[in-house]
DNA sequence: GCGCCTAGTGTTAGCGATAACACTGCGCGC
DNA sequence: GCGCGCAGTGTTATCGCTAACACTAGGCGC
């Protein structure tokens, strides 16, 4: 192994001036700085990481908790995890991926045992287990999503509950009066998971501040479920002429099940759909949208986690404003 | 922070002991080891991974290479990673998330510094460039596919050319003398991604061998290229009467459009699918299919790994074989 | 010409674990 | 009662790097 004693003696200087050559922590001349970089390059020199950790305490890997459960919208999540990997090496940070599984005892232990110097937990409930235990680890947190006491923690996200009201306008714009919210399954809902309840909560006041009749129910990521909602809100005295849907999992069944019925979109019905842009092109019909900007949250986070690290220590909750993308899936009723 | 020290202290033994308490390596009397379990819960200590590393060169930490882009089949790799994360935890490791995009010099670079022990790689190509230098890294390597040359590198995948055949062989069995496959992506084709072609060859040589009429393309994940290659197919003078579906993705709008063109499945035409048993259960019409068993896979990954880390050097190539489960999508032409 | 600042470099004491080496005391064979 | 093996424990060198501390030489103000 290539040891930084051999680049400084290969260099003709002192192992420390190899170790400020790589971390630009103190000035060093030209001349040095060439001749200190053309022997890492010709040895192959990598410095060990956890000696770089040992005597610096900095691990440059951050840990990312994520729900590797197959219940929730997985192309989001992935989104999420690609974004954060990627903006992660543009700060040179590896990231470590730990399960939502591990719970609060994985976080203690990662902290714990200095395994990682920073922490993303995605997929927060409202009253989740974790957020207390964050609280208490003196180490850079960022959430996805918002916990009703976030504390001192730092949370990016969605505006959920803008969505919610943006939807609601968005189709009172066109002159509906009677919509329904098509939502997450019903186990999002149980477990707490904080966007459902925002997305809910806008849709609801929105609605009723303008007047306008709404119905929503969750539903589960099958066909069959999907089959019962609709049975359920296709049969009403009022009918329903414009639904948002806060479920990517089926929007395509969604679609296949209004065509197998006669409906047309949007001169039957109106479709808003809240998920990535991409699948909301790529569906049978394209679909108008709300987007939901995973990737620009990823980055988001590390970026604040990275502000944390470098000591910056206010608390923030950052929620992005929802965008809708107009594709003619809605219409006037 | 607690260390070693402190524990030792606090149990009146010395440092050494702890760590033998904790590592197993000496016999410990089991007096001694209870007070130096309770001192650990009481300290609430964690050995520093740092040190730890830089004693022992070991980090028990893995790096799994994902294909971090859009184009692959994400809930697949999601669950492959759900499963090496899982598995790697109960053997005491964590798992470091590296993209496709780092290329060869990010393998480089996680093995040079030390940073993980061990590296699986996802998504591997027949000629990928990956692939020798993985054989020069020293380290114990498990790929996910198997490449054109292994040379002494393990690898584990579904035997995708057994499962072209069973495919085959299943439609064959109930009567259907024309078929075809509806395959991945062209890019995935393009990109020489093992799994395609081997998956092709069972087929093609299968249907060859039994005097059957084959037809196969690629079909990228959109509605746009569906429906043409569905033109394509159901527009030929010799009906098609079998469809083999290796293209997670445009499952559902598959079903859509064979609806919606009046074609029943199994009576007009016959669907089996090439996907993960949860992704069969869950369409419109509940297909039989090959099992892409991601799960077992990435378990597999793991324990090849620990095995390789344990000293064992053997080289394998471990394919699983597929399994066929009947739904109800194929039936008699 | 003295003091002080700045740029550039070297020396070395840790960081917190592991594991090689060393020691004690007891039981057992003979 | 001597020697040996073994179970149980302690002492400490070592892993490779960082950063505190120390030093030199040159420039500048006054």
């Amino acid at each position: 192994m290539v040891t930084i004693a051999d680049v400084a003696r290969a260099a003709g200087v002192s192992p420390s001036t190899v170790s400020y050559v790589l971390s630009g922590k103190r000035s060093i001349s030209e001349d040095t700085r060439r001749r200190v970089q053309r022997s890492i390059r010709k040895l192959g020199y990598h410095p060990n990481a956890g000696a770089r950790a040992l005597a610096s305490s900095r691990t440059n890997l951050l840990a990312l908790v994520v729900p590797l459960r197959t219940d929730l919208n997985v192309p989001v999540a992935m989104q999420f995890v690609a974004a954060t990997v990627s903006e992660a090496r543009a700060y040179d940070y590896d990231v470590l991926v730990l399960t939502k599984d591990e719970g609060p005892d994985g976080l203690r232990r990662v902290t714990g045992s200095s395994i990682a110097d920073a922490l993303i937990v995605m997929d927060v409930e409202s009253a989740d287990p974790r957020v207390p235990v964050l609280q208490s680890l003196d180490r850079p947190v960022v959430l996805i999503g918002v916990p009703d006491e976030p504390g001192d923690l730092t949370c990016v996200d969605l505006d959920f509950e803008a969505a919610g009201a943006q939807c609601v306008r968005h189709l009172a714009g066109l002159g509906h009066r009677t919509i329904a919210l098509l939502g997450p399954s019903p186990v999002v809902y149980e477990r707490g998971t904080s966007y459902a309840g925002r997305f809910l909560k806008g849709f609801k006041q929105t609605a009723t501040a303008a007047k306008i009749r709404e119905t929503s129910m969750p539903c589960a990521p099958t066909y069959e479920a999907l089959r019962i909602c609709l049975d359920n809100l296709l049969a009403r005295r009022r009918a329903i002429t414009g639904l948002v849907v806060h479920n990517e999992a089926i929007l395509g069944p969604l679609l296949s099940e209004l065509a197998r019925r006669g409906k047309k979109v949007p001169q039957d019905i109106s479709v808003l759909a809240v998920c990535p842009d991409d699948m909301a092109v790529s569906q049978a019909i394209p679909l108008t949208s709300v987007s939901i900007p995973s990737i620009a949250v990823g980055e988001l986070a590390v970026e604040m986690v990275m502000k944390r690290l470098d000591g910056v220590t206010a608390a923030e909750v950052r929620l992005l404003s929802p965008v809708l993308t107009d594709r003619g899936s809605t219409g006037r009723p």
